[in-house]
DNA sequence: TATGAATGAGTCTTCATTCAT
DNA sequence: AATGAATGAAGACTCATTCAT
């Protein structure tokens, strides 16, 4: 992360004390996200994350050097749990590429139920303006790579001939994540029906889509 | 799936004294929405909105009572445009179903390739926190009115036959818009290098999969 | 009135047109009455006072140059019309002190007892503050001169013998004024439930203890 | 009528650093009294307010949520003094109620000369028209338990022979009280010559006046 | 480590006043 | 004589950040 990319953030300095910093920090980027996405980054009030994290508002100083630093390190944190969870699944799955598809978009469906889980991208969809940098970090390290993932899973059902071989691999990306993407977004941004209440049936559906086309078949 | 490209998004040079007042209020909007989208509503001072309008910081309170007021109008102005285009476009095609469908996606291409074309919708996620009233007034004048008419063009193509009867009418509208929303979520917001700088091969692409589906047909 | 006393108010020009100049002012200082007794001088808005003389916010300053002219003006006009009526009725009654008194009594009692005659005086405390000038004004021009013409009648009172000689002619003029402002305050700025309702027999009380006295008579 | 003498009135010298916590509302409202009373409610502004406690703005907010809470809070607590101050002193004159009612307007008449007592009534007075509640409690709290303990008194010097017994007592009250009132605000707010700087001689002669009336007796 | 107290630098909002018409 | 439009200056209130303890 371009943690020091921002003229505004000053990198913050090693701190000599940091005893129960492992404990502390977490609690605090916790509360941050909460209220960073209840509210939006400017409007979140430091009095509240600090309130919610059981500290006062001036011991987040301790552990983060101003607001835009835990910003930072709450996205930091998260990216570095997801990231390595994609690709453990992507790799899990190159004996039956379609079928770790599935199992993917499954899992997908199930998580984007629950709305915490959209949390961490809203805020970078929402922040995006302002600190560009994370935006970048963000997709560097978590779309591009579960990107990288999947295309190489697409690579690799075109290898092994369950997906037609003049298919384009990104465009094919793009078609399995976007409707996902897009029910995600429906639901918890613009809190429309869901179709998420029944993962099973809407993956279902998008892989008959995704795989047979809506054309009849000759 | 976005929008009128407004030609006033950049603000004009302020004139040096006054015109007519009725142009005023679109002036200040159309400011208010490039300091919203660049530095997100808290972040956004009334004053700079008001120098980009070529006002004083106090005549945006003649216009408006507030600058919740003012995202407000920003947004149901914006919808105003929008919702129409939808429906006529959508409506215009009932006679070739998929020949229309591959005519909107295509235009749908060529915006998206404008940045300031994404502009009200990430606002609108960006705020959808604070104004959630706002976030659905979005959905439902104008996601919904565009899911709706997609939704009836594929129900048009399944009458004539050129979509499988038995495809889930959402799930393929879901097929159709997500992969577009994904791309331009993408570029704009990640800042990823883009295929919408040649919208006519991504549109290729993504209909080939949407029609013929992944696997190779027997 | 000491027009340019305060170094904030500048005097106002002789302005040349002043053609309906009679009719005008007096509403605009109607309506500014209204407004600065019910917000208080500071809190009053020129646009109301405005609106509630059927004007223009700037049309006011056609007639008046500042809000503090406006005040000047105010307490200047309604200070004349009452100077004048004090004076005649304390002359009217030199033949026969006593009644004449309690005629003056009866007749404040019963104006006392409308809300909005006590709107000046209560003005003029609540700004002497910020216009001493103001209310030494009005001290000079009423309270003095309702307070001479008072005394005067009370040493007439003295002199033909309904009157003992040798009391102190200020304290007397005192004790017949100052019951009658208590209830005043007490009605309309306190809003404590008043005697002012029967004027009559407020009046009869007052005199029984001022001229007899609260001690049995041997 | 009036009120304890706070000895702070007069904001002391703003001490470089931090104190005790607990005087600082005390020294805000001390502060606040008098801004309040020289420029009135609206025209005070809370950085002077804050200059004049020895805190900045910003500090004043930390012990009450507004201006208006400011004004509630300072009238609160000096008519807490006030009320107790004043039943005391009534109730211990029952045994020879002439004596402590001349006691009573001795000391109040000595106090009316420090014009810094009649600050609170006349801001109460001031802001009357705006906070119609603050009038209100005002009165109750303070005029009307002062009234109270006056007729107590009253009624007692006619239940003992002292005072006539067909005197109505309400009149009575205000024939006592009003005159003193008067002299009071004559002498601050319209800053007339003043009697009270020779509060014996005043109390003397209104008392023959109350107790022997004007007229000789027979 | 932790915090209560404090503040400087803003930001929205209001309003008396001006000016072109 | 009148006003719709505009603004400069000001004021209440907020909040990230600091500091003495």
């Amino acid at each position: 992360m371009p943690s020091a990319s921002s003229p505004k953030l000053r990198a913050r300095p090693a701190p000599k004390w940091r005893r129960r910093a492992e404990a502390r920090p977490e609690e605090i980027l916790d509360a941050a996200l909460a209220e960073f996405t209840a509210r939006g980054f400017e409007a979140a009030r430091m009095e509240d994350i600090a309130k919610a994290a059981g500290l006062s508002k001036a011991a987040i100083y301790l552990y983060f050097p101003s607001k835009a630093a835990v910003l930072e390190a709450l996205i930091e944190a998260k990216v570095g749990t997801l990231a390595q969870q994609m690709e453990t699944l992507a790799l899990a799955g190159h004996a039956d590429p379609l079928t770790a598809m599935r199992m993917i978009a499954t899992m997908a469906a199930h998580r984007l139920a629950e709305s915490s889980i959209l949390a961490v991208p809203r805020l970078v969809i929402s922040i995006s303006g302002r600190f560009p940098e994370i935006a970048e970090y963000y997709r560097t390290q978590v779309v591009e790579k579960a990107r990288g993932a999947l295309e190489a899973l697409i690579d690799a059902g075109k290898a092994c001939g369950g997906i037609r071989a003049e298919i384009d691999t990104k465009a094919a990306a793009r078609a399995f994540i976007g409707p996902i993407l897009f029910e995600a977004l429906w639901t918890h941004v613009l809190q429309g029906e869901t179709a998420l209440n029944d993962p099973q049936k809407l993956i279902q559906q998008q892989f008959d889509i995704l795989l047979n086309g809506l054309e009849p078949r000759a």
